[in-house]
DNA sequence: TGCAGCATGTAATTTGTTACATGATTAA
DNA sequence: TTAATCATGTAACAAATTACATGCTGCA
């Protein structure tokens, strides 16, 4: 196999955009959109990611495109799968270890929670409160995710979407008192006991 | 100011250096033990972006350190942060947008579990179980997040891992039944209806 | 008049990961 | 003797983000 280096076998924007393309032909655009939507929340991607990945997908032969005139508006290029790239979603799809990071600024800046005062604390909570309950309120708009026939991996992954964004809530909310109650800083302590 | 590019006011691997000195003076080794513990689930980083960032900070005059020779093991570079660090640090603590990602190769396989047949869904959802459970008994028994004397952040994030870790588990238990079940594949269909 | 939406792409930059390189000690 | 722990670092690579670049239409 003549790959341009080694040809990936992960679930990264390539595959992903490949599996979109089971569900039909769609151009980077709408791609962009279900990226905003359903998939943004768990595997996000801009056009920066998803343009040059359907150009290597294009020259792999896992896809062909059309160009399609608009009158009025700039020409799509519509992208569908071939049978190659079918193939090769499946190698990915088959991945027993697939992972599932969390990089989060938000609990890190928690982490030092000692070494803020009460005013940062609470208007960084309260955002993300804010930041949640409009997650909550989009992942219920989505007909992609909740209609009857959605397939049921949407349906899994849009209720694991709410169920844990309810949770994120819940436990911010019965614990964020503890942040801001008062706490000696002791800079060094813990370590000078070692 | 005169900093190699722009200076960041952003939580990233330095600025968690940064605030883990404030516990007291520590070396790479010790600060990729702590990423490994109790900070990995959260903001994983490893001794090549530490040592780097580290690098960066001493140049920078954020951090100090100091050659500590051992004898029978190899030296030790003891960092401690300087006053210069500490307001930088405060900057980057100082941060209300303060994000929280999630890259989950997991979910977007699962996106496509009408692809795929009931062997391979089940075998990746065993082994994230397996996965969770692991972490739960790990994030029990580190002393720096879960005793009194503990910083209240770390107390907070700790117990955010726990209880996030323990509803991922269970969303998962309750609702795999819906991911094996069977459906007709009907690629194109949904695309077709627009 | 100005902005939002449609639509594509490249280039520069940032950031992190993985592999490489070294080398002594200690316990199994 | 084999692996693990201690301990630091660089270089190559992969990947994603951000900014840049273009340009028309329709609405407020």
């Amino acid at each position: 196999m003549a790959g341009p280096s080694r040809w990936n076998e992960i679930m990264d924007v390539k595959t992903v955009c490949l599996g979109m393309l089971t569900d039909g032909p769609a151009s980077g655009y709408d791609m962009k959109k279900c990226f905003e939507s359903s998939f943004g929340h768990f595997f996000p991607a801009g056009y920066g990611s998803i343009y040059p990945a359907l150009a290597t997908l294009a020259r792999n032969g896992m896809v062909e495109f059309e160009n399609v005139l608009q009158s009025g508006k700039p020409d799509r290029k519509v992208y569908s799968i071939t049978e190659k790239g079918r193939k090769e979603l499946m190698k990915g799809l088959i991945n027993p270890n697939a992972t599932h990071r969390i990089r989060s600024e938000f609990l890190a800046v928690l982490w030092f929670a000692h070494l803020m005062n009460a005013e940062q604390i609470d208007e960084m909570i309260d955002r993300k409160l804010v930041e949640i309950d409009a997650f909550l309120q989009l992942i219920d708009e989505f007909p992609d995710c909740n209609s009857d026939s959605a397939p049921k991996g949407a349906r899994f992954v849009a209720g694991f979407g709410r169920h844990m964004a309810t949770q994120f809530r819940e436990y911010i909310e019965n614990n964020r008192a503890l942040l801001v109650e008062d706490e000696t800083i002791e800079t060094g302590q813990r370590a000078a006991a070692r």
